[in-house]
Parts: C-alpha cells; structure tokens; sequence
DNA sequence: CAAATATACATAAGAATCTTAGGTAAACAA
DNA sequence: TTGTTTACCTAAGATTCTTATGTATATTTG
C-alpha cells in the first residue's frame, strides 16, 4: 500500500491563510473541520491542515476583518460557518495573485520546468 | 520609478534552504554574501534574504552534512566559500522535485492557471 | 584624503507560524 | 458500550524568520 508523502512542514508554512481565503472565496461559507477535510481530500493527503494550526489562524483572520462566522446547530453541535467580509475578497485575491507570481519565481530561481497543466 | 514588491515574507519562509542547495547545485561553490546578492538580482529584488537568516541556515546545513566550505582570502578579508557534499546533492535534489510538487498541487488548490513560461 | 558605501562575516532578541499535546463534548458505528 | 468521527478550543514548545547590532576590510565619492 503506498502512502502519499507529505510535505515538509516548511514549505506549507505560510501558504494556510492563502488556502483559507481562496477555499472561502469559491465556496461561500465554510465550517473549520470541513476547511481541513477539503484540502486534506482535494490534495490526496499531501497538505494536512492541523487544528492547532487552523483555529488559531481563523481567529486572527476574524480580528482583521476579512472573515466573518455565523454558528449553526446540528443537533446539539455547533459548528461555525466562516465567510468573506468585502475587504477579505480583496485579501483572497492578492495573496492569490501573490503567491502564483511568487510561483513563476521560483520556476525561475530554481530552474523548474512544469509540465504543461492537464488543460 | 517603480519599486519592485518584495513578496511578504510568510511566502519565503521554508524555501531558503532549498533556494541555498539549488545555487550551489548550479553553480559549484559560492560564498554567503555572494548568494544574497544573486538570488536579489535573479528575482528583481522580489526575494532579499537577510543576512540573520542566511548564516545560521548555513550553519545548519554544514552541520548537517550537506555543504561543506574552504576559506579564501581576498586581501585581508575572508570568504567561506560553500558547497554541496555529495550527501547534499541529493537532498538538493530531493528538495526541489518536493517544491515541484507542492507547486503542482498549489496550482491545484488554488485554481491557478499559469501562463506558459516564456519558451 | 575623509567620509560614506559596499563587502563579508557573525550573533542575539523578538515575532510569526507552525507542531504536538492536551481538553471538551456530541454523534455514530462496531 | 466502546471506539471512531465530528467539531470546537488552547497552550507549550520548535522552527524559521526579521530586526538590530557588532566587527572589520575594501572601495567609491566628494
């Protein structure tokens, strides 16, 4: 049985709150625990969002303002439902743009050749 | 006169050392002052690695095997000039087809669709 | 030639971001 | 009913960086 290897947690450093804010921005609303399913599935593994990591993050993206959560109750069960405000719109999309120019940088500096994308 | 923005550095965190093994993958032997001022002219000032952070990752890596260095005297001043072990060829290597990788799947996550690179 | 800048090494305090470990509690499967 | 999954949370510690500082030589500029 192959186990998918994970990336060193370097590398992900720094990426969480990109991921968050480009998840929240296609999908509307989501929950904490369904934000660590969701990339744990969409990346086969190779990125695990941690709890310690992830709640902790949420709430600093609510202190600034680019998220905001409305609770709702499954049974007994709360789960907080996490969205963008309008000034996280725009953060969602200049981390986005940020990191894919940082991308073509580091093709460079490192000398990548990527593969042409399934397209 | 436009200012190169330099990319905040969450995105750069974790990718030192292997932007360090690259070079010297490339290039044979460089010295510490000498891979800062590269890696500010390859990337238009877009990435400037400090130099808190550049010796103490050096350090590390010779104390983990994976470059070694001579000393070379320019004058009266001193140069360490670095460069990969035979066990840091591999982790060079190892390093960059993991940042590879973590591209494609950040592609991925993120809906990115990169423009060919200019061939 | 003096002063400023560039070269070249280094360390240390603090900030930011993560991992690991722990806690609470409800729902569901074995 | 016992274990696993769902769902939230915090805190100690590790790692990796920034910022600040130190030392010293070489070069450029006014």
């Amino acid at each position: 049985m192959y186990i998918c290897p994970m990336y060193t947690s370097e590398l992900i450093k720094g990426t969480l709150k990109t991921i968050i804010l480009n998840l929240l921005k296609n999908r509307d609303k989501m929950y904490g625990y369904e934000i660590t399913q969701t990339v744990k599935e969409m990346t086969n593994g190779k990125i695990k969002i941690t709890e310690g990591a992830l709640y902790p993050t949420l709430h600093s993206l609510e202190k600034k303002g680019d998220i905001g959560f409305e609770k709702e109750y499954i049974g007994k069960r709360v789960r907080k439902y996490y969205s963008l405000t309008e000034q996280g719109q725009n953060t969602a999309q200049e981390k986005v743009n940020e990191f894919a120019d940082f991308i073509e940088t580091m093709k460079y500096l490192l000398d990548i050749d990527i593969k042409p994308s399934n397209a």
